[in-house]
DNA sequence: ACTTGGACTTAGGACGATAAGA
DNA sequence: TCTTATCGTCCTAAGTCCAAGT
């Protein structure tokens, strides 16, 4: 215990299993590594404490947690971690003798207590780390420290205890705003916890009633009507039952306008069936029959999805079309003639050619490994004289004139008439149109994903193992119907059966399929515009308003925690500090089989930094192996109890948090707000983050200037969610043009400045700072290269013009104009030139316009002037975008009604923030928020 | 307790449509 | 008017979380 050595007790108290079985793998074979010990003993936080005032000495810690300074994944890097990423054990084994825990020890002990100044821990790979954090960030690098040093500076106690963290910038004036809310939020509490747990008795009554009073549950699942498998073999009533399902519906759906909209029988039954029967709202008119269920909020319980529920089925993909004879696989350069079903997935292959998949080696073997099952379980690939050939390489195969082919038939596509183009999008669409909605509650609903996924190659994210595979193509006999009992059961396509037909209103689900690569379940849902997914969604948003009265609370609850002596208590508290303060996700544990991506349940040693005093670097791949990448200070028992959790005899692909799941951490949540769970307090963070940017924004301004601030709003929570996009392809050189474009303006600047010094020489001296060179293209040179290119540019122009003119005489049967008018219009040009000459020799340039004077160019100049710096803030909200992706925070994550504030109080029109689509997914807000709605 | 199954939300990229610009 | 950049939608993979099964 006295031992200096403070992992000692640790290693000593988890053992690293020193029984037998598994000592070579010892410490990964539980999946979790090391177990570190149920408690904490005093002399381990001792230490901690010491180490970490030693650190600390004159730094401030503290006041600046929560607030990264470093954010942003860089793309390039990102590549590269991709591609460099370890598995989940490697490096132990190859690096550490395994069994033996003394070189273990050492080396940790020696970077973390020896210079404890600089850096606490490193893995074996800090290095990389830090350069990468300076090498990445430029901009945001400094806005941020910036902040900091702001937020430093403001000394504000409470930052930790009331701050929905923040990527933003401007801490301070936030915390402020927050303080304020904290305060009455405390008042609060206690009273609307009771209501709060009031009203869930009511309700999580109610569902157990329901459940309990019906069928259990699991006859629930596979109810009633069984078997079918095939068409109609109940429903006597072909004919009418849509009327007198929206007639029954409405009854029962409580709150429902019965509508029907289906068929004609059907509208006008249901119409007046609800005309009668809901009469308190029920006065709208016929047409815009819509569904308001937000504004008569009756209480469902939540397990009953739906009453009545009619639809047509599924959509399958066509049938393959064999590719014509002259278009084959070569095989050592041998074209070969392949089964059906072999050829298809040849083409597959052939289709993604170039794409990046088609290099990468997991993707190519996992397909090939597929190919040759399937080319051999359908008979072989022959040549052109029906020998047999065998596929034994992958290396062997030339997919270039599938490809070629493919990508003919797409331009061909491409080419056609555009009225041929309609011809076959209105033949598309007519085969659609029955699957597009679909009768719920008889209430006509958009219906989501009604095609059944085509078959191709499995297109896994990141370094998924199984990426490549054959995705196969799915049968009826895989495909469960799920409607609404006694309604006409869609017919599966001529031939096939279903896999099953069940009536199970518990769940939203049409239809349902097993996928094959990694026997995932898809279903068949209504559209995110339909009220079931619009009501989930508002339940969503209530839920993460409804932690707001919980916050306080339970941020006073883990930041006591975080010292507690129990090590699962320990660990739950700092993980829901990051999960708070960083939006992590929760980090369930994943297979083998599936890429190594993390939350902060799952994070491991090597994802977490740690750089004394108070600095956490996390970098690791999390949902769809986008890399997070913060270097973020935290309060310092969060950075003593990281220490602790990294301690020896953890290593390299050990869990960080090894006493802690995300269902331990749910349930525990459960117990301050029934339904909270992790992903709750992303939702919350994320409106609340946008809150406190939008009211922010001063009510002033043009609407273009208040909607690239509601942007900029956005963007904070983007960031805050490490929401990433992929910089386009041609970001780069689009950036080079505009930066042309600009320098283009600033030199037609100027030439109207220019403009002036003709007119009047002496000013230049008189204003001299006016006068003086642009920074920004003070370079001869380059005017000079410049103004070649303004007349080559002009050149271009008249040839263009008179090649057109040409062509038009051509057209209309009159004579070509001869190469010598050419010749002569282009002469104009050389009047241009001519006018350089004279500009650069004598600096000046002769006005055009007759009558112009001083006073008008600079009114020029001015214009241009705006005309600039618009340019440029284009480019630069461009550049500092470009790996920020907005769209997922706005539909996920931002209530949808603090949009609806901002506009109506900013008069900004919702189509610019909203588009059509998100319009009506989110008609609930628009109709129920004003310019005052809060989150 | 732990694992698996199931249902639903969240996610980035592909791709087609549309608007803006040469 | 054609091309090109941007926008909006579609697609489906990849998460979360709860509950049933062992």
């Amino acid at each position: 215990m006295s031992s200096s050595e403070d992992d000692v007790p640790l290693a000593m108290l988890n053992g690293r299993r020193t029984n037998g079985t598994s000592s070579a793998t010892s410490a990964s074979t539980n999946g979790k590594g090391p177990i570190l010990p149920d408690r904490i003993p005093k002399s381990v936080d001792k230490k901690a404490d010491k180490d970490f005032d030693a650190m600390a000495v004159d730094y401030p810690t503290g006041d600046r947690a929560g607030v990264p300074i470093v954010n942003i994944a860089v793309r390039e890097e990102l590549d590269n971690g991709r591609a460099k990423r370890k598995g989940r054990k490697p490096a132990i084994k190859e690096e550490s003798s395994d069994d033996s825990d003394t070189p273990l020890t050492k080396r940790r002990r020696t970077s973390n207590g020896v210079k404890a100044s600089t850096i606490v821990e490193s893995s074996d790979d800090d290095v990389p780390l830090a350069k990468r954090a300076a090498a990445s960030k430029t901009r945001t690098n400094s806005a941020s420290k910036a902040a900091n040093k702001k937020a430093a500076a403001a000394k504000d106690e409470s930052s930790d205890s009331d701050t929905p963290l923040a990527t933003m910038k401007l801490a301070k004036e936030k915390r402020k705003i927050e303080n304020k809310a904290a305060a009455t939020a405390k008042e609060l509490r206690a009273e609307d916890k009771k209501a709060a747990i009031k009203a869930n008795g009511i309700k999580r009554k109610s569902v157990k009633d329901e459940s309990d009073s019906d069928v259990p549950l699991k006859a629930k699942r596979k109810p009633v009507v069984k078997k079918t498998n095939g068409v109609k073999q109940e429903s006597s009533d072909d004919d009418v039952p849509l009327a007198k399902k929206a007639k029954a519906i409405s009854k029962n759906a409580a709150t429902a306008k019965g509508k029907a909209v289906d068929n004609k029988k059907a509208v006008v039954k249901g119409k007046a069936k609800a005309a009668k029967e809901d009469t308190p709202a029920g006065a709208e008119t016929a047409e815009d029959e819509e569904y308001k269920w937000w504004e008569n909020q009756a209480e469902t319980d939540g397990t009953q999805k739906w009453t009545t529920l009619e639809h047509n089925g599924v959509l399958f993909p066509p049938a393959y079309e064999p590719l014509p004879k002259n278009v084959k696989l070569k095989y050592d350069g041998v074209p070969v003639t392949l089964p059906l079903a072999a050829e298809e997935v040849a083409g597959f292959f052939g289709h993604m050619l170039n794409s990046t998949h088609a290099t990468n080696p997991t993707f190519t073997a996992n397909f090939f490994k597929d190919f040759q099952r399937i080319l051999k379980e359908s008979g072989g690939a022959k040549d052109t004289t029906g020998k047999k050939v065998l596929i034994k390489e992958f290396a062997k195969c030339d997919f270039t004139d599938m490809n070629n082919y493919f990508v003919a038939e797409a331009e061909a596509k491409k080419n056609l008439s555009s009225a041929e183009k309609k011809a076959i999008k209105a033949e598309k669409d007519k085969a659609e149109e029955k699957y597009l909605h679909c009768l719920l509650d008889g209430r006509k609903e958009k219906v989501g994903n009604f095609r059944i996924e085509p078959p191709g190659l499995f297109r896994g994210r990141g370094e998924h193992p199984k990426t490549g595979m054959v995705k196969q193509r799915v049968q009826p006999e895989q495909v469960t119907i799920n409607i609404g009992n006694g309604v006409p059961v869609p017919p599966p396509p001529p031939g096939h059966k279903w896999a099953d037909v069940i009536h199970d209103n518990t769940v939203t689900w049409l239809a349902t399929w097993k996928e094959n690569i990694n026997g995932n379940i898809k279903y068949v849902m209504l559209a995110a515009t339909s009220s079931l997914k619009g009501m989930s969604d508002f339940k969503k948003f209530e839920k993460a308003r409804e932690l707001k009265k919980h916050i306080d609370r339970i941020r006073a609850d883990y930041g006591r925690d975080l010292k507690s002596e129990l090590m699962a208590d320990r660990q739950r508290a700092t993980a829901m500090y990051l999960i708070d303060r960083l939006a992590l996700r929760a980090g369930n544990e994943k297979g083998e089989d599936e890429a190594d991506t993390v939350g902060c349940c799952s994070l491991r040693f090597e994802h977490v930094t740690l750089k004394a005093p108070d600095l956490v670097i996390f970098d690791f791949l999390g949902k769809d192996s986008i890399r997070f990448y913060q270097e973020v200070p935290v309060i310092p028992q969060v950075f003593k109890n990281m220490r602790i959790f990294k301690k020896a005899p953890k290593t390299t692909g050990d869990m960080i948090f090894d006493r802690l799941d995300t269902s331990q951490l749910n349930k525990h949540l459960q117990n301050y707000m029934p339904g909270l769970s992790a992903k709750v307090f992303r939702t919350y963070n994320a409106s609340w983050t946008m809150q406190q940017q939008l009211a922010k924004i001063p009510n002033e301004g043009s609407i273009h200037d208040k909607y690239a601030a509601y942007n900029e709003a956005n963007k904070a929570v983007a960031i805050l969610c490490n929401h990433q996009r992929t910089v386009s392809a041609s970001h780069e050189t689009m950036m080079l043009k505009a930066e042309e474009k600009i320098k283009a303006l600033r030199y037609q600047k100027l030439r109207l400045k220019r403009q002036i010094l003709f007119l009047k020489p002496e000013l230049k001296k008189k204003r001299a700072a006016f006068f003086k060179p642009d920074p920004e293209i003070d370079d001869k040179n380059w005017i000079l290269e410049h103004q070649k290119f303004l007349i080559e540019q002009e050149k271009e122009k008249i040839r263009k013009k008179f090649e057109k003119e040409n062509e038009k005489a051509a057209e209309n049967g009159e004579k070509e104009q001869k190469p010598s008018e050419l010749k002569e219009r282009l002469k104009a040009v050389g009047e241009l030139e001519a006018e350089f000459k004279a500009e650069n020799k004598t600096g000046a340039v002769e006005p055009k316009t007759k009558g112009a004077t001083v006073e008008k160019l600079e009114a020029q100049i001015e214009k241009m002037d705006e005309k600039i710096l618009k340019q440029e803030t284009e480019a630069k909200v461009r550049e500092d975008n470009k790996t920020v992706a907005l769209g997922t925070s706005k539909i996920n994550y931002i209530d949808p009604r603090l949009s609806v504030m901002f506009c109506k109080k900013y008069d900004v029109p919702i189509e610019k923030v909203f588009a059509k689509t998100l319009r009506e997914k989110f008609k609930w807000a628009l109709e129920s928020a004003d310019e005052d709605w809060e989150f």
